[in-house]
DNA sequence: ACGTTTCGAGAAAACGCTTTCTCAGGATTC
DNA sequence: GAATCCTGAGAAAGCGTTTTCTCGAAACGT
């Protein structure tokens, strides 16, 4: 904080001093507090402006025991899922004046604790975003992170309130979606094994066998790029399948263009679905039929969460769970006779 | 900062009174200051690991006067090319053991300078993105944030590096790649006025044109997004051209969706080149033509820039300018006769 | 054996702010 | 007019570190 650039930047004291009056005077005008005498008031105001004096906020965090600041932790910021609630929840925070400082820990879970405490201790506040740590990891950190929520996991430590998207219930919807097109042939590209959120499909579709026995459910193994997709089209195709459950728009998208350079027609030929909507997946061709999740929405609400967690440590918000919209675009079509 | 959190976070004296020595000394350890007999060390190290002791951020920051933290101001998270800039910021931050804190100011120019000041007083550094601001107040805000980098923008002052995409060259090589193949009647579809990069463009276009007379080229008004790309459809096709320059790839694919519903095949009716190469570009149907920006590589830039101003505040480095890379795909194709 | 370095660790100042404590001096009361 | 109450502002004590200063004791040299 530049106290190496020779100009030492200009502090309380300097405007105490241009104005006649004391450090405590000047830290009063300045927060607004009204036990001031109007003609100082004025005099230190005139002098905070002339010098231009704006206040060190580590100097403030550390007297006020606040950074005004949330901390987030993604597995992967190039993941778009990942952008929009950080960006919902920066803006959010915005709104109310915090700030957000990030912390991507590439997929590492291990980087993951790490990174975790480092954000907490410069924060007032953390949002964890679907933790790839195991849960006994996760249950442990848990107290020594709070205030904190989490998005798409959960723990039994009750003052973490959690924010989850309720995949298997989206999961089920696409492939009921399949059914009443005709399809008897579906398969399931998953994601990465240690995602939570692939294990929540995964259950969901478990339902779905259950309830539709007549249906053929085949699980190709995947993950959740677009390169995954991509790469998945001769297993999808060998598989015989003629709706495939994505488990991503990223990697409904690897697949369609992989099935368009290999001259399958979507949905003529083969069905596809996403999950997530993302803001592309209605511009794909054809558009693709998908689970909307609201995820700006949900850094919204993350934020909304941590910020009663920051008021009032006591009260904690429940949790909460997402239903996915199911958008029927035009990548999912009768099965073909 | 959880002194609310009944129980008051560890400090240095409690680590100090287990061991039973100084601060100091608890300090002298912690950052591995070797006059400490190795005795007491090892004494201050297990009273820390026992009291699971981890130091204050915000102390530290304010007895060393710096954060390791940087800030990005970025015109709006949305778009695809700022997230990726500040993931490659971040990650190469991140390497150095620095952390981005972000400030979106929704393309809202007037909210910039407050953001970026703000930002720069929590941070060692700062970088900005395309400021949309203009140039006077820019030059006039340069010295009270250094040390700072600009992305797609220049100053006048010495000390602040500026990392800039040649737009120019970019748009001239992708109107030329259209005359290649035929095309003699071209539309620009221009971005958001403010934009300096969308100025760039302009001089670059014009530069075309005075080297191409016999090129029919027209301007038609747009913005950066999707949806100004799908709505412009229309326009365009009243335009008569049968080569169209999207200001980036997020309008090429709201162009080529909108193209899609009406019709119109592309590249057979028409060609379309976008800008950027965002990761979607070359998963659209048809994949895009493009002028690809190594977009995340320019983060890492500016977080290198950055780094040698807060090491040094003396050596500014020279100004880069990063050329795009034509890259063609299925989207362009000869002028249909 | 005595004076002089060197070494290691504690005391204290600094970082820049907020806030409690304290205490003048003017207003109020009887 | 003296005792009491406000009011407003300065002095000072934090907040949690790092770092300079200081000083006793041990090591060294003669």
């Amino acid at each position: 904080m530049g106290r190496r650039t020779g100009t030492r930047r200009i502090g309380i004291a300097d405007v105490a001093l241009k104005a006649g009056v004391s450090h405590a005077t000047v830290s009063r005008v300045m927060n607004g507090n009204f036990t001031v005498d109007p003609a100082i008031a004025q005099r230190v105001r005139d002098a905070a402006a002339e010098l231009n004096y704006q206040p060190n906020p580590v100097g403030r965090s550390l007297a006020l025991g606040k950074t005004d600041t949330i901390g987030i932790v993604v597995p992967d910021l190039a993941n778009p899922t990942f952008q929009a609630i950080l960006r919902g929840l920066s803006m959010a925070a915005a709104q109310d004046g915090y700030r957000v400082l990030i912390a991507d820990s590439s997929e590492v879970s291990s980087e993951e604790a790490i990174l975790a405490g480092e954000a907490r201790r410069r924060c007032d506040g953390l949002v964890l975003c679907a933790p790839r740590m195991g849960d006994a990891e996760l249950e442990e950190l848990a107290p020594s992170l709070h205030p904190m929520v989490l998005i798409n996991r959960s723990t039994t430590e009750t003052r973490v309130p959690s924010l989850e998207v309720d995949y298997s219930q989206g999961v089920q919807e696409l492939a009921e979606h399949l059914v009443s097109l005709g399809h008897t042939s579906i398969a399931f590209l998953a994601g990465p094994a240690r995602s939570a959120s692939n294990r929540a499909r995964m259950a969901g579709l478990n339902k779905f066998r259950a309830s539709n026995p007549d249906v053929e459910l085949r699980m190709l193994e995947g993950g959740s790029s677009f390169e995954t997709g991509h790469e998945a089209v001769n297993e999808v195709l060998a598989s015989g399948a003629t709706g495939v459950l994505a488990f991503n728009d990223l990697v409904a998208m690897g697949l369609l263009s992989g099935l368009h350079e290999h001259g399958v027609r979507v949905p003529e030929d083969i069905s596809i679905t996403g999950f997530d909507d993302i803001p592309f997946a209605r511009y794909t061709t054809p558009p693709l039929t998908t689970a909307a999740v609201p995820i700006t929405e949900l850094g919204e609400r993350a934020w909304h969460s941590l910020r009663a967690l920051i008021r009032n440590a006591e009260a904690p918000d429940e949790d909460t769970t997402f239903q996915p919209r199911l958008e029927i675009r035009g990548s999912t079509g009768p099965v073909s006779t």
